[in-house]
DNA sequence: AGGTAATTAATTTGATCAAATTAATTGATA
DNA sequence: TATCAATTAATTTGATCAAATTAATTACCT
């Protein structure tokens, strides 16, 4: 009876369902989460959750206010340039050498999220629109296997995505453009170059949508 | 009656006495930490520490095994190079806009801190360099007011932490150059250019220091 | 009404304990 | 002696509660 199943602890789920809330557009920047708010609608107890918060705050997905109240960070223009320049350098560095290691199960996969993403377009469907954008970035992002530049990058998406959501609601999903068509085309061909422009144009884009959303 | 001062909660404080174990080489790579012991030794309850070692883990100066152990992490080659790519291109940055707002007030300080590295190279004094070493760059980092190229680099310097301690332990720190001079210098004629050159310049060889302690 | 102190409510925080999980030790068997 | 199961010890994990802190409300006075 050998332990395959490794049991996760509950505060490593709940870190991830949080996040999730925040990557996917669920929470709304401004936003204040109490501690037994949060372990209520997931379910769990407070200090598991406690613990989530902590590591998600450290990531930059949250924020504790003086008052030791948690929130979702609004985005501010000192910010989004500071995202852009971290973006711009680490996400196509990532992007080029995930491309390179892609095998044909990946290419598949990504495939079939951007297919995803079309439809969410389609049917106005924001957060399956911000879930299946992740889920193609970090396919690629997840075969160049490096943790750090991984993580650095995790750590700037879920300081965008309640923006994202705003964006969303804003412009609606029809007039995102979709750079994701390049992007698994030039993986096709092992064209790197094209998949690297893509993914640049592509964050560009992003940043400047949320760049108008931002009040002067 | 007015509540000047705001008691801050206690986690916070411990994660800030963890992460000085960690960045100024109190603990060596791969060594495990118990969530008991590290509560024995600063002489606080559990459940703060639990809190302390998420944020930290979240940061990358500590990682959670698969077995739940805590340990610090030991620096791999291909880790040493995700961080030197960003390292170059966050803290250059960073050291220009904070040297054009430095004061003069703050230069003073770096004047005080970068003697204070010269007497701790002098003594041989590992924690003193590595505490003073520290405080120089990010007296400058601060200056800059970028909190979240700042919050970047913090997670690559507890990362890079116990190794630095390492290679203090291996080559002595008699050996170890000082571009702190330069980077002074420069801040004290308005020449921006210097700085930059200074901190990359430092950067590049801290890099190559921990670079000759990895095992191959 | 407007402002302020006092009171109440809500929330966070940290200690403690039991349960769960993992590591270390022992002991039996071949 | 080596291996493997069983037992014991150590550690993490999560629930719970009391204390501390902060926010909201009420009551009071001018």
């Amino acid at each position: 009876m050998n332990k395959v199943v490794v049991k996760k602890p509950e505060h490593e789920t709940i870190y991830v369902q949080i996040k999730e809330m925040v990557l996917f557009g669920e929470v709304v920047p401004g936003q204040p989460l109490t501690i037994h708010g949060l372990a209520e609608t997931i379910g769990a107890g407070v200090t598991p959750v406690r613990e989530a918060i902590r590591r998600l705050t450290a990531e930059g997905g949250l924020a504790t206010l003086e008052n030791r109240r948690v929130v979702v960070p609004t985005m501010t223009m000192h910010w989004l340039e500071q995202i852009e320049l971290v973006r711009l350098t680490v996400e196509p560095e990532l992007a080029e050498i995930g491309a390179k290691k892609c095998g044909l199960d990946r290419i598949l996969e990504l495939e079939r999220l951007d297919a995803l993403i079309d439809e969410a377009i389609q049917k106005g469907d924001i957060r399956g629109y911000l879930e299946a954008n992740y889920r193609f970035h970090f396919t690629i992002y997840d075969a160049a296997d490096a943790l750090i530049l991984r993580r650095i990058t995790e750590s700037l998406w879920v300081r965008i995505g309640p923006s994202l959501r705003v964006v969303c609601g804003r412009f609606g999903t029809a007039n995102l453009t979709d750079q994701h068509r390049e992007a698994t085309k030039g993986l096709r061909d092992g064209d790197l170059e094209k998949v690297k422009r893509a993914l640049q144009e592509d964050i560009r884009q992003g940043m400047e949508f949320i760049r108008q959303t931002i009040e002067v």
